[in-house]
DNA sequence: TTGTAAGCGTTATCAG
DNA sequence: CTGATAACGCTTACAA
């Protein structure tokens, strides 16, 4: 014996009120005296009574759901991103509606139209495309929209500055002494890795050098990265310092590495970007340039509420980046 | 100049027709001629028309929403499972309304309300608490349910076998000779871990031994687990084998053990439990029990669509559990 | 302080 | 083959 759930009329006849009265008291607009509204919250609890949120969005013009598209969520980065947005807009009263396009553009474009059907009221994304027209898609729905992590043009962004996090990585090398340095990275499409490497190239020009060997590869899985980091050291690329644009690249530039017998950080050192958890989890552990991500999703949400509320943005940026110094990098041997 | 998204009747009166018919060339139901359909599909693009889904839902009392309620998405496996799972349902055309419960029951109350209240049509559940009364308040509501990874009494579940996989982790350090096996893991209260505890004590328990030592604690971070481990050895218990209770305990109990001078596998073997990505960033690579996880987003998916379209149960079952051997683990020395 | 009634944007049932 | 029209469950003027 299944029922349908409870609807407002329900409750009102029930409470022996008017469903505007019962209204009244799901949304504490309106004045209802307290004996009235003591009575109805008890049969509310009773039937387990929910309002239905399509009906109430389609009727107030608001959903209170923001849709929220990343490129996936397997994927450390983005899960942590995910969670603290999710957290956050929970906090302010709001529902994340989670979508992952799997770096794949059609994909992104029909979750952007199941989001428009949904009503969201506003979104944040991590954008596959740097073009602007899935961004437009929005604005001309009159959706507000933030860009996290990768910039779109025109939008609101918030992200770290990936470039001077690659100026981070190569200046924290050339301190150490190193000047043969390589670097290797994935997903080479990726925005926030090119602009580290961008912040990598022009640091390692300022002091009159460039990069030994840049290896760049599309899969960005483990194996993938150990294997772009040993197809350099097999081609006979010598460096005395490796650059990986991501954690786990620099993790997999370790294996292979340590796979041909070198000692890291004794003959090589190695950071990476991100300070992930899993940069911790090698020994040693690993060098790397930390990412304010908990602060970028916090910091996205905030701006979206500004802009569905219709406050001013918030002034507010991410914190800078900083080089956490673990285990893989040492002073180049004499 | 923001405009309002278009409605049915906009497009019934700009193409000509009635919104019964528009609605007609939206679900592909019914007769239109050839003529007429292609006139309204023209406008619905030219004016970028998106049905409005809380008013569908509330007609059809059907919403294609299914809620998916997990502990965590900064967690690897949960952020892996809510891929799957979200991929899966995309691709059935449904859309995940994914929430996390954070490990607090009350959370998980309050998400459930949410997903109540958006009038989901099913819900896919790793609940924190194994009591029956969330479970409850769904099926009450009519609304079916698959417990996913985490039991619940009188559901449908799709999880691994963890007791099994308790008994392939002691059974593989037995079968290396070991006979000293100390265990750690956490959080404490996650059933999963548990049912693998038990696995081990059985396992061990059938040789005729028993854990020289258990060590389970709340926090599942990596320095939790480390500790744990470090406490474990500083308080003289002698190993000649730990079993971790999930991949991160066993790696912090490698960096416990590495600390202090003892050398993996030579000296003490480790293995661990799910075979995350980050069972092969350490060196050696860690020996661990793989989890089908993918399998079992999968099936969970598809059991939570024939509940909710009336179909028969699949009879399916997740793949079983087995051991990956890496370079953690190795004969007992002699 | 509470009730009546008019929509919100769809879908589905009838007629035509 | 197409068009009125009645719900669906709620919010919000406007009355009482």
């Amino acid at each position: 014996m299944e029922f349908a759930l409870a609807g407002i009329r329900d409750i009102a006849t029930r409470a022996g009120a008017s469903i505007a009265t019962v209204s009244r008291v799901i949304n504490g607009s309106g004045y209802v005296s307290p004996s009235m509204r003591a009575r109805i919250e008890t049969v509310i609890t009773e039937m387990q009574f929910r309002p239905n949120a399509g009906a109430a969005s389609m009727r107030r013009g608001k959903s209170r759901m923001v849709g929220v598209l990343l490129p996936a969520l397997d994927v450390k980065f983005f899960g942590i991103l995910a969670h603290v947005i999710e957290q956050a807009l929970f906090a302010r009263g709001y529902h994340a509606f989670i979508c992952c396009s799997s770096e794949s553009p059609d994909r992104e474009a029909e979750y952007i139209a199941a989001m428009l059907a949904q009503r969201v009221d506003g979104v944040i994304i991590a954008s596959v495309t740097s073009d602007t027209v899935t961004a437009a898609r929005l604005t001309a729905a009159g959706v507000p929209i933030v860009a996290v992590d990768r910039a779109i043009a025109g939008a609101v962004t918030v992200k770290a500055d990936h470039y001077a996090g690659g100026r981070l990585m190569a200046g924290h090398l050339l301190g150490l002494g190193h000047r043969s340095i390589a670097v290797t990275g994935a997903p080479e499409h990726s925005t926030p890795v090119t602009e580290r490497l961008a912040g990598v190239r022009d640091a390692l020009a300022a002091a009159g050098l460039e990069p030994v060997a840049v290896r760049l590869g599309d899969e960005h899985g483990f194996e993938a990265c150990r294997d772009l980091a040993a197809g350099m050291l097999d081609d006979g690329v010598e460096a005395d310092a490796v650059i990986g644009l991501t954690d786990l690249a620099a993790i997999g530039a370790i294996h292979a590495l340590h796979e041909r017998g070198v000692a890291v950080p004794q003959d090589v050192s190695v950071i990476g970007f991100d300070d992930m958890p899993m940069a911790r989890y090698v020994i040693p552990q690993l060098t790397t340039v930390a990412q304010p991500i908990r602060e970028i999703g916090a910091l996205a949400v905030e701006q979206i509420v500004r802009l569905m509320t219709g406050e001013p943005l918030s002034e507010e940026q991410p914190p800078a980046l900083s080089v956490i110094e673990r285990g893989t990098t040492a002073r180049r041997p004499a």
